[in-house]
DNA sequence: GGCTAATTTTGCACGTCGTGCATCTTTGCA
DNA sequence: TGCAAAGATGCACGACGTGCAAAATTAGCC
């Protein structure tokens, strides 16, 4: 079912990251030229030189391939979170968390931009994204949670069940909801810079995201 | 593709939509029972006495009939948010528009609760629900654009393209992040809900979650 | 009631998706 | 080199989703 090992130094783990990441490439540049919904499978495998049987190892579903992310970015904005100075927010950390990633993923500058035209085009692959990016969004809630019960030592006011969570039980309504709101700003400044990607950088797009959010959304005109 | 009409009197018009509420409600009461991927659209054609072919006549997808949303909650949250009284914000004027709505949808207890059982079952479907929603986002950020611009008057810094909109041109980042948090607040707080709902009343957990919208996210702690 | 036109439902054929299983090939290791 | 583990492949099969044309239902009219 889609199993994926984190990186390894083996041979195998390599040939098989190259494999996910030449489909999933192939999956993008197919889509951005043809339209996603005329991609078929076998257009994909053959791009990527394997068997439609095989596609189907790595990704279990056809739109899974336009979305892919890279499987331990969870894993790294959690100890990005968890290892944030003491004094931010949990907005702040978190903030910092998806930046310091987001920067990296920009790096691939051309098959990124293609993403985001590809899922922008396709409202119904943005919502497989968030789909995609759901776990994620727990394990951040989880994050957050610890973060909390971290920072407020004994008497953690709001960092239990109910508002927060002690590790190992589920997380409490504010980390959850820091989670996916901080997800969907994400999405949102995606989406907003994908029309403007001439007018500004996202990263800056990104910021101004959150300085927004950190005020509470007021009014603009405020 | 799925064609719905606004509330007509033909008898016509009342068949149609007695059909789709009775394959969406069939389509829960066999996921809640058996599991959302067990169910296949056979299964939900005969229970509520259509054809397999009928069905896609009204759902575009299998898990479209999980999901269903009422097709003119799109048009009153707008008309809600338009009409609010000029002295609340953005998010409050948001905020009481979703109340209401969801105050009305909570109407039919047992059904809504067993779909957000379903839904917290299988992520993915939530997914296709954030899905659903999005068109209505877009729909609800030219509303948050069209209201700044009515209120902003002459000087409208902040509704104009860049953080809000002039009616026919596309929204600018504000209104489009307020619509995009807004929905995935309900999603939160629905998702907490549905795992809580012998401690705190739906609309209790959605009140407590825009409060802390409108206070920028602070640690609960502080 | 009966007739006609419009709309809806239905069956059928077809292509694509996604999975289980058996087999073959490649990799890791002694 | 030879053996064991793991991945790749082909095949069969059930389910999804769509176009098309025929049958059934409804609305409007005489």
């Amino acid at each position: 079912m889609s199993e994926v090992k984190a990186a390894g130094g083996g041979l195998r783990e390599r040939k098989k990251r190259a494999t996910r990441a030449a489909l999933a490439e192939a999956a993008v540049r197919l889509a951005a030229e043809h339209g996603a919904e005329k991609v078929t499978v076998e257009a994909i495998s053959a791009a990527a030189g394997v068997s439609v049987r095989t596609f189907f190892n790595y990704f279990d579903t056809r739109d899974d391939a336009f979305v892919v992310v890279d499987v331990d970015t969870g894993a790294r904005i959690r100890r990005a979170v968890l290892d944030a100075p003491a004094g931010l927010s949990p907005l702040e950390a978190v903030r910092d968390a998806m930046a310091a990633e987001l920067a990296e993923a920009e790096q691939q500058h051309e098959l990124w931009r293609l993403q985001a035209e590809v899922l922008h085009a396709s409202p119904h692959l943005l919502a497989r994204g968030v789909g995609a990016h759901m776990a994620a969004e727990a394990d951040l809630a989880d994050a957050v949670a610890e973060r909390l019960r971290a920072a407020g030592g004994g008497d953690r006011r709001g960092a239990g069940p109910g508002s927060g969570a002690t590790s190992g039980t589920t997380p409490g309504l504010y980390p959850r909801l820091l989670a996916s709101v901080a997800s969907t700003a994400v999405r949102a400044s995606m989406d907003y810079w994908s029309t403007h990607q001439e007018e500004a950088a996202f990263l800056d797009v990104f910021h101004e995201v959150f300085r927004l959010l950190a005020a509470g959304l007021p009014a603009p005109s405020a």
